[in-house]
DNA sequence: TATTGTTATACTCTATAACTATA
DNA sequence: TATAGTTATAGAGTATAACAATA
């Protein structure tokens, strides 16, 4: 059972990266969480959507997405609208000020990182990103071997919705 | 810049990965919070070591590791003993009984590990357990391009200090 | 009756700052 | 005077459970 050395590793070094998304975390908008601002960019990636789609994309509690959306929107980052389709939910999309807010958020965060991994290549930046996604899709669906990883795409440090 | 869309992908990524490591964390033993269950294998992995050195390896507040040792010492899974060489430190280091929980630990952390990765390959896990530590020591130093990465040991899984 | 969110509460983790003891 | 560690405190994150509104 030495297999278990390489999980073992695994986990430790899943523990030690915590001190690197802690250090990312610091770099928000002023008044807004890391949570929220964690928010923000997956409204910027993925485009308009519904609390419960946020609560799994964010792997938490919907009693937390609710809050860090509360806390946007008191910002003015975000607005609530009704779902048509359904008026239990309530879509969240970003403002014109939370498109900015964001754009200038990953514009720091990404200098930051760019400016810490000066030895790294594109093609070792994607291959993490890569094993991450893949990573946490397995871990929650075991079942299949596939997983749903998509590409960065071209216009997405524009920080916009898709057509949303 | 486009440049920036791997750079965000992988911030994304990383802080969804968070997910699994709070599943990951649950699995602990009774009376254990995780941040000592890491500060346990740490100590497994590494060997015997003062507060500075898990403080560095935690990559947290030095407070936090105080706190997470006096637990462990509260749970009598390990003694902190005066380091002969520089009396302001203590040595933290797991009794026997440390040792017994975090074979259990280890055991029942790389089990569902297994479980729920059936499909990744030897390679796959070390590669990402590769990257990550690379990426936390290179975010850490930016200045070298080296970083000390060390392979898993044969006995990492036995989860006893390396003749401390 | 089941589901989507929201709110109140509790627990854990970490950082800051003040403090003790030793180098 | 500088450093290693500890403790108290505060801020942020998440989970649980109870609740409201809608399907």
């Amino acid at each position: 059972m030495s297999e278990n050395a390489l999980y073992e590793e695994l986990m430790r070094q899943l523990s030690a990266v915590g001190s690197v998304r802690r250090d990312l975390g610091r770099i928000v908008p002023f008044g807004c969480s890391d949570g929220a601002a964690t928010v923000l960019t997956l409204l910027g990636r993925h485009g308009a959507m519904r609390i419960g789609q946020l609560t799994e994309l964010l792997g938490v509690n919907p009693s937390a997405t609710s809050r860090h959306a509360s806390h946007l929107a008191m910002l003015g980052w975000v607005d609530r609208t009704l779902d048509p389709a359904d008026q239990r939910s309530r879509i969240v999309h970003l403002t014109p000020e939370g498109h900015e807010q964001l754009a200038e958020l990953s514009d720091r965060r990404s200098q930051e990182l760019a400016k810490r991994l000066t030895n790294w290549r594109d093609k070792d930046l994607h291959q993490l990103a890569h094993l991450l996604s893949r990573l946490r899709a397995d871990f929650d669906d075991p079942g299949t071997g596939q997983h749903a990883y998509k590409a960065p795409s071209e216009d997405a440090h524009r920080a916009r919705p898709p057509a949303a």
